[in-house]
DNA sequence: GGAGTGATGACA
DNA sequence: GTCATCACTCCA
């Protein structure tokens, strides 16, 4: 089983898009070589209300693509090094997205993007195959049990509420 | 624990 | 135009 995840997917509510992108496939093509690579953890920033998330601000130049329809890139540059890779979700004007934080081997959001070749020029660039980056359904199911949940990573700024969410899901080894 | 790095957004 | 901030990683 090879299904394209695309709006309707991702459209939904972001925590339930988040905890079941675990187990599905990020696929990277560059040139003629396809490559696929399981996602094991990943964060959700769901709505403008949530101070960590950058649409706590407002729509800007930068977080425009949060705004727009799910299954589309937000990518950008955070600390002047590290590109971080973002898929927009719930419906179009609500801004939602869900960071990508490890794939396959690949573990930390700056070091997967950097492994894969993944730049700002996908920022607000649709998923799919056209664009060289897309999420698959292979057929993999992750149990619930084996989900584990916890804070988000390096936003303590965000205050003891929104820094407390349990919105960063990964699988237990 | 602390440096490196540069785009971004707020303010003037 | 200036300035502080930042969804990170690496080395000590």
């Amino acid at each position: 089983m090879r299904k394209v995840l695309n709006e309707k997917f991702f459209a939904r509510d972001t925590l339930v898009v988040a905890e079941e992108l675990l187990g599905k496939f990020l696929v990277r093509k560059c040139g003629k070589r396809e490559e696929a690579y399981l996602i094991t953890e990943v964060e959700a920033y769901d709505g403008h209300l949530d101070r960590a998330s950058h649409a706590s601000k407002g729509e800007t130049e930068r977080n425009k693509p949060m705004w727009g329809p799910a299954g589309y890139w937000y990518v950008y540059l955070v600390y002047g090094m590290h590109d971080m890779l973002n898929m927009v979700t719930g419906p179009r004007k609500y801004p939602a997205a869900v960071l990508i934080r490890g794939v396959g081997e690949f573990r930390g959001p700056g070091i997967l993007t950097k492994a894969l070749q993944i730049e700002r020029t996908l920022n607000n660039k649709k998923a799919d195959k056209k664009t060289g980056l897309w999420i698959e359904d292979r057929g993999v199911v992750i149990q619930k049990k084996d989900i584990q949940k916890s804070p988000r990573i390096g936003v303590r700024y965000a205050g003891p509420i929104w820094a407390k969410k349990p919105y960063r899901f990964f699988f237990k080894v």
